[in-house]
DNA sequence: ACAAGGATGGACT
DNA sequence: GTCCATCCTTGTA
């Protein structure tokens, strides 16, 4: 195992609800299939709503690897989901990519061929992308993977996390405004 | 040992 | 908009 490049650990080793916003617009490959993150959520272990709330234990093991690392877990019996471990224990769900590369193996994996379909939900893309259990606590630094931080800042929506009970008040999911591959829309401001 | 329920998606009305 | 498949982790006894 290769040990994490210095800009990929600086990346992600800071205040998770900064990171989700600065993952709009970067690029997230796995074996060569994937595109442009457009929309993410962020869980904070002091908040109720994140795996980590209570400390360690077997299924979010994964957390507490330390920043760049990839956190996958199963949700509702059938789903998985991916987010990429921050400092504290602290990770990011990744909810929609736009996809740009692989995207006839994508069609193949998800047996659908609208482009917006094919990773515009957490679930959504890593099935496109191949994603389970195999990858959870690998480094985002290794193979499968390629991680590129974004270029330039997008224009970012914000609103309230999906599907979840507690905390449910706080602000942090944040989309690419304008982008026709979220999972779904952000409610309008007051 | 056991019951509850979840960071979802797809099918259907 | 509604319904529910499906299973594993977790809290509680």
């Amino acid at each position: 195992m290769a040990a994490m490049p210095v800009d990929l650990q600086r990346f992600f080793d800071r205040d998770v609800v900064l990171v989700a916003r600065q993952l709009l617009g970067a690029r997230i490959f796995v074996d060569g299939v994937g595109g442009i993150i457009t929309e993410t959520e962020a869980y904070h272990p002091s908040e109720p709503a994140s795996h980590a709330h209570r400390g360690p234990t077997a299924r979010n093991a994964a957390m507490f690897l330390g920043p760049g690392h990839v956190y996958i877990y199963r949700i509702y019996g059938l789903h998985w989901c991916l987010n990429f471990v921050c400092s504290d224990a602290a990770a990011v769900l990744i909810r929609a990519i736009e996809p740009t590369a692989g995207i006839s193996t994508m069609i193949a994996r998800r047996r659908l061929s609208a482009p917006r379909e094919l990773c515009s939900g957490p679930g959504k893309l890593c099935d496109a992308m191949g994603l389970s259990k195999l990858e959870d606590g690998r480094s985002l630094a290794d193979p499968p993977f390629a991680f590129h931080p974004a270029a330039a800042e997008a224009p970012v929506v914000v609103g309230p996390r999906i599907g979840i009970t507690r905390a449910a008040d706080l602000p942090w999911r944040f989309g690419i405004a304008g982008s026709a591959f979220l999972s779904r829309s952000f409610p309008r401001p007051p």
